[in-house]
DNA sequence: GATATTGCTTGCGATACGCAAGCATGATAT
DNA sequence: ATATCATGCTTGCGTATCGCAAGCAATATC
């Protein structure tokens, strides 16, 4: 027995599929730092808890943005990666960074990066939508 | 006493300054429909509770997102408004509607809306901005 | 002056959260 | 083969947040 939704408004839709304080850091890890298991979620730097961590994934999964893949070689460690509907998330992901940037005097957004997404949005979407597919890293983690 | 940041990441940075189930839907609602009344949230179909909205729009109003104006007219009436930093959410709520129009079959988002979101991005933006300057409502509730 | 409206605040039970510990499965080492 | 370790969770528990209803102070209206 699922809860029915609030509204059929476009916000609220995303919202439901992913607005809360965790899940959104999830998606970052796959499309922006190679992440792809349980275990290097657990090690960024926001602290998720375990538990909140396996729900969330859980319902990224049921919510199809990202999707489960087993893993022949370690049988322990499954992988997770963003569904097209997660690679779709990408132009927001930008515009959120691009706004962080203007106002965050602390902002981690690397300078080049956020020029990138300003001035030539559609070719590092293009750019990166090639990566992922390639299973490339865009930024390593210190 | 207020808790220091999780991590200067952009992403994060946006979480935790509206990254909740409600405020986004206050943003839209100034964004879009012109609602600038404590009872106007109120009303709004997704059915926030009064103690979380008072909550959400001082928060809202602490990172500079909103502020709240004095009404001559009504002195019970105070009205809420977006600052530029929360104007400058427009892009990021365009892309949302996007992708929400595009995986949610029963979207409420107004066809010709989301054509001109994609084709012509700028201009809307640029429409919307107008628009917000002069108070006019873009939508209509029902 | 009496009543209604508005924007909150308060109380309270239910839900979700953060943290630590536990555990089953599979990999690795001897 | 067995013991040990690594990994991905699940469980328990105290705390914080939430949703709902009621209450209240300030202002407007009659």
């Amino acid at each position: 027995m699922k809860k029915s939704r609030r509204s059929n408004c476009p916000i609220n839709f995303a919202l439901e599929s992913f607005g809360d304080t965790w899940s959104l850091l999830i998606i970052r890890d796959l499309m922006f730092f190679g992440k792809t298991y349980y275990g290097d979620f657990l090690k960024s730097e926001e602290g998720i808890a375990t538990n909140i961590l396996a729900d969330r994934l859980s319902r990224l999964e049921q919510v199809r943005i990202i999707r489960k893949v087993k893993n022949v070689k370690d049988k322990r460690k499954d992988t997770y990666q963003l569904s097209k509907k997660g690679i779709d998330l990408l132009p927001m992901l930008l515009e959120i960074i691009v706004w962080s940037a203007k106002y965050d005097p602390k902002t981690a957004a690397p300078k080049e990066f956020v020029a990138q997404a300003k001035t030539n949005r559609e070719k590092l979407v293009r750019q990166i939508r090639t990566a992922l597919k390639q299973n490339k890293v865009l930024f390593q983690q210190k």
